[in-house]
DNA sequence: CCTACCAATCTGGTCTGACCAGATCAAGGC
DNA sequence: GCCTTGATCTGGTCAGACCAGATTGGTAGG
């Protein structure tokens, strides 16, 4: 979630998230109080008070009244939902997050994988080829195919059925396309992972669960070993992306 | 997320998906103005706007600038978040959801309790056997242990020492629980689910990866038949919770 | 010197009203 | 009938105000 917020509310989530990082502010912090923040970043309250709204919805801070902004859990510690709003802001990232969402998603969708091979229907497919179309089109014609990856892993994972296990793979999958979007650049990779995903539908179109499986499995390991190659690459130069 | 917001706020987002709900509201349509909503409410406007800034940041709505507020998603359609809040609020669920809320959790859990079988560390153990201590002193004092069962969930989780899987994990046990607190009022079932949690620990401890499997599926599918039947139950009088 | 109490101050919660600029739409001119 | 145009509506943002409870610092009493 949290993406294109209003642009006030947007840079002010963001700068709150920034002052809680600079200062490091950890759970059970209070922080400035919102007329304080308001002037500290050159906004109105009622500005200050939409962000603190969605950080409050995101059990990033609690507004006790009459007391103060505190912190409930750190900026490292908070949601999902948190941690793509991060990625979206461009913010830095521990390794090890990355790892533990690699190792979450091949959990998730081998599962998921092995119930669509149960349960697709023939809508399923259609949509599926038809995906893998528009992903083909995206890459003859040069583009970025990010946005298309995750549309169509969430349509894989849609075939089992769960739109629980859709919803819960969402933000793992906006995460890692986030950092893959540099990755994209190369050529080879987008023309592999396409050829994945090909065989992909094939094996759920055959049922063949445990190809599925294996497949997946491999599919985000590689990529997610690529990223951090990549990632390693950069923080030569640049510490974080953004 | 989203338990806990200021009571205005809170209220408002409610009766905003509860207008959504009402009028039947479709992916796309637009929702009356600020104004018409602040008046419809009781509200200020400023507290609607903090409202639909949590509903934003869900993605829920989209505000374009000098045209309207658009529902992005349907209600029924929103992230897990969404599902938390609608849960917070009592409002009712399609019984589907309940069905696959229980799919994805017996998946993530025993991936986790798997992987918890090979990591978990001392001081893994050592926490799970205290909130074992705790959740036992709460239903001896007759207390309704689903806060503590949420937390002893999470803490078996967290001994994959995979933080993503936590996080994953905590939208769905929230939801579970909310629906499980009137579950939770029989002495009988509050007993049986402290033995359970018992065997969760020392399979972990003992690192028996299949017992802790199938303990985990049992224990997550007994409980959703039970509040499925006590679901069935209680809409024969009411049709929600609230 | 320490404690207990009280008032000034600070804080979040909420409301009112205002201005801006772009989107929308209906009325009027061609 | 089509196009222009201006009134109107919309979200975005701001300033300032009041409330009531939490906090706190200083003072009076022990």
């Amino acid at each position: 979630m949290a993406s294109q917020l209003s642009s006030e509310t947007s840079t002010t989530v963001r700068k709150t998230l920034e002052f809680v990082q600079h200062h490091r502010l950890a759970k059970g912090d209070r922080l400035p109080s919102e007329r304080e923040l308001s002037e500290r970043f050159g906004v109105a309250r009622s500005s200050v008070r939409e962000a603190l709204a969605v950080l409050d919805a995101m059990r990033i801070t609690e507004r006790k009244p009459k007391s103060g902004i505190f912190l409930r859990n750190a900026v490292e510690d908070g949601g999902l939902d948190t941690l793509v709003l991060q990625a979206d802001l461009g913010l830095a990232f521990d390794p090890q997050v990355t790892r533990d969402v690699t190792e979450a998603r091949i959990i998730c969708e081998e599962q998921a994988l092995r119930l669509a091979c149960q349960r697709r229907t023939e809508a399923d497919l259609t949509k599926l080829r038809r995906l893998l179309d528009a992903y083909a089109a995206i890459i003859d014609a040069d583009g970025n195919p990010s946005d298309a990856d995750v549309e169509f892993h969430l349509a894989l994972v849609a075939a089992s059925q769960n739109r629980i296990l859709v919803r819960t793979l969402t933000p793992l999958m906006l995460m890692s396309t986030t950092w893959r979007r540099r990755y994209f650049d190369s050529a080879a990779i987008r023309r592999r992972s396409l050829d994945d995903h090909r065989a992909f539908v094939d094996a759920v179109e055959a049922r063949d669960e445990a190809a599925a499986a294996a497949l997946v499995k491999r599919h985000v390991q590689t990529a997610a070993a690529d990223v951090r190659a990549l990632a390693e690459q950069g923080s030569a130069t640049a510490t974080n992306t953004t």
